[in-house]
DNA sequence: AATGAATGAGTTTTCATTCAT
DNA sequence: GATGAATGAAAACTCATTCAT
């Protein structure tokens, strides 16, 4: 995970020197793990710091809470997962192509990051705020994705925000079956098959 | 949110008096308040037995620990999430109008309980087992309902269990964004419409 | 130290059973030590806890925080000290007599309750309200018995709240001086006895 | 407040440059203003430079822990105190007189400098050693005064510390009341004039 | 001298759970 | 069964002081 990156940026405090910035970088790191590991209650900020290598203390020369730093990675991983979309749509294609790589890079990246998964889920509760602002801009993007598609004439034309909702809780609920609690049985290619082919086609029996 | 049910009975002690019965049943509902306004962790014994009018000490007359009512709770709600969807579809109808009526449902129970989503959420964290059990159940039935509309040819005989946990995927989200978070904005059935529209014919462009 | 009085009924959570107020005692007559000794910053909950012979946690059943033990205090020792003058005055005497005897009471009891005058003056700093309060209620009780020694006759009919405070004052200092830092050098009768000579006559030399 | 004067300089570290000697007097400045407005306790270092503007490592290079720069600033108080009531007697005057002009000098500082009490008073806890010595000054001080009155046949003969010390703590606590809580009600000469009315004729009903 | 990051001991406070009545 | 007091482990957080640059 990348953190101490812009996101991050805006709610720890910002350090001067370089000695300061390796500390806060260590301890989003730490925290990634300690809180994807034990999730926020059961987490502590001394466990944090351990696996950081700092002094407790050392914490609060950054973060004032543990709600901070959690919002901070939140935010962080919010990015992170926008990025990994990104890449994955970087090549011009058709939409519906583009929505299954967007979902196949998902469920990748779930995959390998399963504690992102389980903090942005946490984040429902621990900083509801974060949350709401994670699916609203994701949902916002696949809006984005649906309208472009339609005014290329690939699309229905009267695709609205309910539309790419539908599309998002989809790829969450997969993710979560398949990349997070699937022992691989289903590869993300086949999943994303399958979401892209309900996409194309509903799943109505041929006329 | 009716309480004191069989699902909860799994989980508490049983007792053996009507008064013990009733005082029973108070807990349960004032833990359902209890956790829906605060939260597992914010939520306390104290605040659940104040709702109730009981004694601090009577909690632990009929639950082991904070958990296990959570549970106890957890699992009569999921069982009332399934027994508003059952009634939905008492009548027999069409496959599609099957699901759509589904979703019109849940939709409606989750406007109405927004406590619900809440406590069922939030169990990913507090007791993973009660809440994978509830998708598991709730994604084995709509995967039920796949493959008997498949029998009588009026969907497509490829469905499998991907597309259950898309359905559903869906329906949760559509549910958090217009049934928690939307002041009403899309009534029921217009989403309802929307995805059902969406499984119909997908979102491709008529060719 | 008479604690567990109506004053400290104030501030404290009033127990139920008579164990309870047991507690609710041994926590207050550990707090006077503790706080007479080590004084409110160095004085911890800890401390008064182990004084008292109960669990930490104990002390949450009665107080909410240090601030509010502190204060159960600071109202109880006011009344004290109100107490030991009332008795001190008891019987009728002239005005200027009855001053005197007051005074010696107060030196009296100051000398054997010296971790009273350092809770009170204590309070100046961390409960401001209830030092303003002692202070006021005893400047108001000294105004009274002016007004009723002029009344009778006895005492100059100008007399007026800052002749009270400036008594008080008097009162206060001589106690600091003689009943807390004196080891005994000068005894209260004979503080007592300058006091009220110089109330009598003042200061100047006899014409 | 006039800092950096000598008083402070037995406790600070001596500065060697001009800059030091700005640096010092700047967190002197700071600490009478942090102090004054938070108490010791609550006052902390780091409000102390952000006040004075220096990093909070500097503060070290003048003053060794938070106790030695408090009892800097309460002996510089100490001595401001006494400075202005030295003014006020520099004029020759009648025994009685000079004891009213002290205090009139007195209740005006006090009533500029509302933090120069609270930081005096709170040395009672933080630095009793400084406490002791301020009053015991000023105490003796105003037994010379006293003696030299009644060398000059203006006061009784038989004065002796406890009168001192009767007149000190009516000062203060006329102070107390007109100058640092009262709201300009009653004016300094007025309380003064009381004051002195006192200590000339006592309180007695004339005869 | 100045800077600001690092340190960690020490304390308050919470609250689930147990227990005596 | 009901009551409510007692328990104590566990953690967040503060901030004076030290240290590296």
């Amino acid at each position: 995970m990348d953190t101490g990156t812009p996101a991050a940026a805006d709610t720890a405090k910002q350090p001067r020197t370089e000695r300061g910035r390796r500390t806060l970088r260590k301890l989003l790191d730490a925290a990634a793990v300690e809180f994807g590991e034990r999730g926020f209650h059961e987490a502590s900020i001394s466990g944090i710091t351990a696996r950081a290598g700092t002094a407790l203390g050392s914490f609060y020369t950054y973060f004032e809470s543990k709600e901070a730093i959690f919002q901070a990675l939140v935010r962080d991983m919010s990015e992170a997962v926008k990025v990994a979309a990104r890449e994955a749509l970087a090549e011009p294609a058709p939409a519906l192509e583009r929505e299954r790589a967007a979902l196949t890079a998902f469920l990748r990246f779930a995959a390998e990051h399963k504690e992102v998964y389980r903090i942005i889920d946490e984040a429902e509760f621990v900083d509801p705020e974060s949350y709401r602002q994670h699916y609203e801009t994701t949902g916002a993007r696949i809006l984005d994705r649906l309208r472009e598609g339609a005014r290329k004439g690939e699309l229905r034309a009267d695709l609205e925000e309910a539309h790419a909702w539908a599309i998002m809780g989809m790829n969450v609920f997969l993710g979560l079956r398949y990349a997070v609690w699937g022992e691989g049985d289903l590869p993300a290619e086949h999943v994303a098959a399958i979401a892209g082919d309900l996409l194309a086609k509903g799943i109505a029996a041929d006329r």
